[in-house]
DNA sequence: GGGTACATGTAATCAGTTACATGATTTA
DNA sequence: TAAATCATGTAACTGATTACATGTACCC
């Protein structure tokens, strides 16, 4: 019965949890922000909070430390297991709206060349974290080590969607008005 | 004072209202939904309840027709065009997260090809909306019509995004397993 | 004039964030 | 051992959505 809907934030703690597992609240949260991709954000709260309700419904397991912090140490319960593999193959079937503020001003009228220089500096920052990752998983992959794919398309797609922004500003930044 | 800080929300509807003003928050819906681009998603109680605020702020006039269905029509006042003034002239300091469900399933291990077809298939549709966009936006102007050029660009990232997304998804569908 | 689609609004809910509070560990 | 930092949690708030409720206009 318990497969009523998830949250997205739940099933972004499953699949963080499956990668790092067993592990606290504190510990996903440290691997979110250092995997690679900004394709989602989870706070701190919701990270535990998430994590206490995941447990109380049996998609996961929670051991407490008797000594301590007495952290609580998470890990996934054969009901986790399924719920984030089913999920993990439905395709998605909408399309997110595109969320770009700056964009959005652009739209409703304001001046490119107010906007691009701040956009600019900051998706070439973003490119370019992407890029040494890219370089460092070439590097891994060179040495033998295997790289899960998934992620390296998901890089790819970031590598690729900040370029096109680093163009896209660089143009408005050069253009003067029509 | 009364510059507390507003929700994007707000900014929104100040920003349609700017642009077909007088008009219910039915109004602005519609104009939202047929205007061009997916940068945001602004859902009808929203709108309601965003217009009600903005005018007990001060930032809208409110008018009550006396008959029929007794519509609150709104226009900007000179606070809410100056409050609006000054958010699209403020570069944007910060990146939204991508927010793409696919890309992150993908991340997570999801199965590309599982992926593909769905995703695909909508950006493809998306594209063509927004390339008969720019198609109608350039007979306009060919045609002696003024286009706002912000919109335009707004129209080109887009279109160029779109375009990334169906490259990208495109090999996906192609790729066989590493 | 009865039904359907359009339009307008409110209420309840919820996911997610911010702010608060505290405890444990490390370091100077 | 005091200060700083790391870590763990809770509470309050809020932007936004969903669901509900109703009214008006149009169409057959």
């Amino acid at each position: 019965m318990s497969t009523q809907r998830l949250t997205e934030g739940a099933y972004i703690v499953l699949a963080l949890l499956e990668h790092v597992q067993p592990a606290t609240p504190y510990d996903l949260k440290l691997f979110a922000e250092r995997a690679t991709i900004d394709f989602w954000t989870v706070s701190h709260a919701q990270t535990y909070n998430e994590c206490a309700r995941l447990a109380r419904e049996g998609l996961l397991a929670e051991e407490r430390e008797q000594t301590g912090r007495r952290r609580r140490i998470y890990t996934l319960t054969e009901l986790g297991r399924s719920a984030l593999a089913e999920w993990l193959q439905t395709p998605v079937d909408s399309l997110e709206a595109v969320r770009d503020l700056s964009i959005l001003k652009l739209f409703f009228g304001a001046d490119p060349a107010t906007l691009a220089p701040t956009q600019l500096e900051m998706h070439e920052e973003r490119l370019r974290r992407y890029e040494s990752h890219a370089e460092a998983r070439d590097a891994a992959r060179a040495a033998g080590g295997s790289v899960p794919p998934g992620a390296s398309f998901a890089l790819e797609a970031g590598i690729g969607h900040e370029r096109e922004y680093v163009r896209l500003w660089k143009k408005m930044r050069d253009s003067r008005a029509d």
